[in-house]
RNA sequence: GCCCUCGUAGCUCAGUUGGCAGAGCACGCCCUUGGUAAGGGCGAGGUCAUGGGUUCAAGUCCCAUCGAGGGCUCCA
């Protein structure tokens, strides 16, 4: 929806034109280039070169340069509607643009090989001495292009048409804007984005730590993000046993009998570690826990009297992500997952599966998420077999249920193609990280290939065996991506439930040291993570200290509060207290951790 | 995995055309006893990611490996 408006806005012609004029000067420079698509995006535009020679962040500078002269030159774009046969001849030393025609002429595909509704017509738009294969929109003259209101941002290799098994090209990152102040903000806004990227955050914070000896993809987490890892884990233990889940326990590895069982071994054996093999067996690490949840599902006969069954386990495991997908705790390779499946009746299906949506709410409102669409991930007909389990009936199946489920419960959201799990459909929570990359960070799924494949059942109410279906689901994801996501959120500043040290004592002389140290001894036995600052800097500095590792509460004693026996308040936000009873304080504190409260 | 870029002290970064490895912060010691975001002095800290190569001489040039970043592909 959104989409098709900018796809009709001025900014979008502005950016598919520079697009074009980009291309102009990088042909200018390079004549043998081979060019092939560039599209407006959201912030700006690309366009993919095939160049004869690399090309290096100082050419990019003389791009703009070249760019900003043809700009002046106020050529007009103008489109010309023609034959296949007349694109072939002013393409005919262009490869990509006759893949590219040939895709218009005979099947309708689009500049990304994607089957067109309408067959489309052929078009091309030329400006100067540039010629394109386009279908428009662009501005009439390249004047409107403010040559102030554009930038060069980046190289970047990209597979033509996305598809890892073509060519590596050369794409060239723009953003464009109508006037230079845009682009200004829009350059600040980044810079600001950079400061509160979980990675930069998690290091200053002591939050988490990767180490070359150790691997990539591997977080070690160091006090601070244990703290936070405990907190959630008590956060969901606390709802999901209101929610009626029981938790277990399961193995990190497991016999291969077990993954081939489960359907991961055809399925998602590249993302898995490899084996390792002891006495002639060979074992894997777990890349997810549901095989075992369903061995303990089926562990004795189960009546329809005691379904739903809901196994939940903070799960560890490992998934072997190629390691130009790692990124920071976002994407790693050992995870926890706030993992648990549900058994149950199809006539339970809806309860359940809004049951888990409900619980996402709660959570999301916990800690004031607003930015996240929620996406029902469908399978592709032509992964069936490969990438999905080969049942199509299921798939149309459980995909209905799904999005009648979601649209009774009234819950927003989009339907996309070919992104299910290999076992079924699911709703998947989307959101973005500080520099603006997607990710799931929750998901909820169905899966009906379990019946099949671990011969679950259950005696329904007639005395006959009836298959269960299943449910995964992680609504606070995993660890390291929840961490990840939520440093970013709170720009490191944890509402004081989460924050690793909630209250810092700060003496003003060593004066006070004893009556700092008592304060803090008293917070620690009421269950206040607290530290007292006992060293010999100053008191400013040692404010400083813990405005920078964003504590909440910062207590400062002087000689008059020690006389008097009360405490001077310090929040993270600047605010102060002044002289309030330390029983004042530790209730004030105790009502934010127990409601888990944002507020100071 | 692929394309491009980058690896100098715990952190952030200087380091000229190849010519004796530097700063600030953090750390240790000393002085300072200061009322809400950095008081001062001294000191310690480096196989310049790793391994090869070119050169009289390599942090600097070349190759490989490992790791990181921006993308692509793939995903919680």
């Amino acid at each position: 929806m959104a989409e098709e408006k900018y796809a009709e806005s001025k900014l979008y012609r502005i950016r598919h034109s520079a697009a074009h004029v980009m291309a102009q000067a990088v042909l200018d420079f390079y004549p043998e280039t081979q060019y092939t698509i560039g599209p407006p995006v959201e912030n700006g535009f690309y366009y993919d070169f095939e160049l004869p020679a690399p090309i290096t962040a100082e050419d990019l500078e003389k791009i703009e340069k070249r760019m900003r002269q043809i700009i002046s030159g106020g050529h007009l774009f103008e489109k010309k509607v023609i034959s296949g046969e007349a694109a072939r001849q002013i393409f005919a030393n262009q490869p990509y643009k006759l893949e590219l025609i040939e895709g218009l002429e005979k099947g309708g595909l689009d500049e990304y090989g994607n089957p067109l509704d309408v067959k489309p017509e052929i078009s091309i738009y030329q400006h100067d001495t540039f010629t394109d294969l386009c279908r428009g929109p662009h501005v009439e003259s390249t004047r409107q292009i403010n040559p102030s209101a554009f930038k060069l941002m980046s190289i970047a290799g990209a597979y033509w048409r996305g598809d890892e098994n073509n060519k590596m090209l050369t794409r060239i990152y723009g953003t464009a804007w109508e006037k230079p102040d845009e682009l200004k903000q829009y350059l600040a806004m980044l810079e600001e984005a950079k400061k509160r990227d979980h990675r930069k955050l998690g290091k200053e914070l002591d939050i988490f730590l990767f180490d070359d000896e150790v691997g990539p993809g591997l977080p070690l987490w160091m006090p601070n993000g244990t703290v936070i890892a405990d907190e959630l884990e008590n956060l969901a233990k606390e709802m999901e046993e209101k929610a009626g889940y029981q938790r277990v326990r399961t193995p990190h590895l497991t016999k291969e009998d077990l993954f081939i069982r489960s359907g991961h071994l055809p399925y998602y054996a590249e993302s898995m570690y490899p084996p390792m093999e002891l006495e002639g067996v060979k074992y894997y690490v777990k890349p997810m826990n549901c095989p075992m949840h369903h061995k303990i599902f089926g562990a004795r006969p189960r009546s329809y009297r005691e379904l739903p069954i809901r196994l939940a386990e903070y799960g560890t495991c490992y998934r072997y992500e190629k390691s130009g997908e790692l990124f920071g705790l976002m994407r790693v390779r050992s995870m926890q997952m706030n993992d648990a499946h549900i058994y149950c009746a199809e006539e339970q299906f809806e309860q359940e599966f809004m049951g888990v949506i409900d619980l996402y709410k709660k959570y999301f409102e916990l800690f004031g998420i607003e930015k996240f669409v929620m996406r029902l991930s469908l399978h592709a007909k032509a992964g069936l077999g490969k990438k999905y389990v080969d049942n199509e009936r299921l798939w149309i199946k459980t995909e209905d249920m799904v999005r009648r489920a979601m649209l009774n419960g009234g819950v927003p959201f989009v339907e996309v193609q070919n992104e299910a799990a290999f076992y079924g459909p699911k709703i998947d929570v989307q959101i973005w990280s500080a520099i603006g990359r997607e990710f799931t960070l929750a998901t909820n799924q169905v899966d009906f290939a379990v019946p099949e494949r671990f011969d679950l059942k259950f005696v329904n109410r007639e005395g006959a065996d009836e298959i269960p279906l299943c449910i995964h689901r992680a609504p606070l994801s995993t660890h390291e991506r929840m961490i990840g996501f939520l440093i970013e959120h709170y720009a490191g500043a944890f509402p004081v439930w989460l924050a690793p040290e909630q209250v810092r004592v700060i003496p003003i002389t060593d004066g006070q040291n004893d009556y700092a140290a008592k304060i803090a001894s008293q917070l620690r036995e009421a269950g206040v993570r607290v530290s007292a600052d006992l060293g010999a800097e100053r008191m400013n500095a040692k404010i400083r200290q813990a405005q920078l590792m964003k504590v909440p509460y910062m207590v400062v004693l002087g000689a008059n509060e020690a006389e008097s026996d009360v405490v001077s308040l310090r929040m993270r936000d600047g605010s102060q207290l002044n002289n309030i009873s330390l029983a004042e304080f530790m209730a004030r504190v105790k009502d934010r951790i127990d409601r888990r409260a944002s507020e100071l």
